[in-house]
DNA sequence: TATAATTTATTAAACGATCGTTTAGTAAAA
DNA sequence: TTTTACTAAACGATCGTTTAATAAATTATA
């Protein structure tokens, strides 16, 4: 094992995430992790502070690079619609290609530890749900927008939440994972409904 | 410690229910476990052949005793708009009194054990999502079962999930944290969609 | 330009704490 | 007298983290 392939503080997240993203803060050893990244559990100490650092850095890290998108398309001048549905699709999209970025979204959520559900809230959630929230608001007066956004994302985040108990109940069906099957079913139901004819 | 207050076993579950509720499997140890029943961790090998099977035998007693409910309102005969609003509301009223129920859900679906997983998945989503699944059915073909069943479950649910992040962000009021403001909410967005007028 | 000094990146080994689980024993109940 | 329901203590494994040493890279000096 030389010491001359450097790791640099990217790579080690890198190779970090994936482990993060399946196994959950508890799921995971910093022995697991330096394994990962091909160095001794002691080396990830000398970039990370400690395991808690890694790990917020970790879903930082990813959310940062995700949302950057998102509120592009937010922040566009197109109708609210158009937004909805643009907003939609690359939601559904991400989720996708991205498991790594479902997960995580989905531990954090679960996070029992009030300081680090406080730092990732603020890193993470804050801006894309505000941006939700005041384009719920261009639709009808009737919805209030704080239910409104959290609906709207729990419609598409559910469909991959529920991935793997899914795959296990009858009526699952290839196209079910399609990004483009997914997008299409939540965007009709959401301006439509179940009752309009 | 008298030895004459015998733990039986629904009384052990009971007991240790709300510590993987809020903590998930790995993030509690059978100590902490036996401390909440007040016993020794061998005791709890008394009782249960192991730490997998005790989770297993939380999970699935919580979920069986709330899905009878559930199942009855699914079964009945009204019409399928009424028993829609129905599960929603039961649904809702549900998670909002039981939040080991809630935070157990939550837990399931991140579980990343497949065997765990499996006898889970059997023991407590099947039949109810099946009934959903039927449900959806009655209405519009348009919308594939499926993907409609998920979609339901998702949008309740996430209200919930999301509690502790949406707590922390702006535009969150009390009244979104009552049952029938939430149920209502689900009930006429799903109806009538956000284009109708 | 060669070499010495310093800084950076890493390892091997160990720390005490805690993990899930087992064993051997025993008081209480049947 | 046998069975049931436990406890106290220990098992080896693994946990997050620290320490001391050192190889490699960089910078300073000649």
């Amino acid at each position: 094992m030389s010491k001359s392939t450097r790791k640099s503080r990217p790579y080690i997240l890198d190779r970090v995430t994936p482990l993060f993203a399946r196994l959950g803060y508890n799921g995971v050893s910093m022995r697991d992790l330096a394994n990962a990244v091909g160095v001794t559990p002691a080396a990830l100490y000398y970039y990370f502070k400690n395991k808690d650092e890694l790990y917020i850095q970790v879903v930082s890290r990813v959310f940062e690079k995700k949302t950057i998108d998102a509120k592009a398309i937010m922040a566009s001048d197109k109708e609210p619609v158009k937004r909805l549905e643009a907003f939609i699709v690359w939601f559904v999209r991400a989720l996708t290609k991205d498991k790594d970025f479902q997960k995580l979204l989905q531990w954090v959520m679960l996070d029992s530890d009030p300081k680090r559900l406080e730092k990732l809230t603020k890193n993470t959630f804050q801006e894309l749900f505000t941006a939700i929230q005041s384009l719920g608001e261009s639709f009808k007066k009737q919805y209030d927008p704080h239910l409104l956004a959290v609906s709207i994302i729990g419609l598409v985040l559910y469909h991959f939440e529920s991935d793997a108990v899914r795959k296990k109940l009858p009526g699952n069906l290839v196209r079910h994972d399609k990004a483009e099957t997914i997008a299409q079913h939540i965007t009709s139901l959401l301006e439509n409904g179940l009752l309009t004819h």
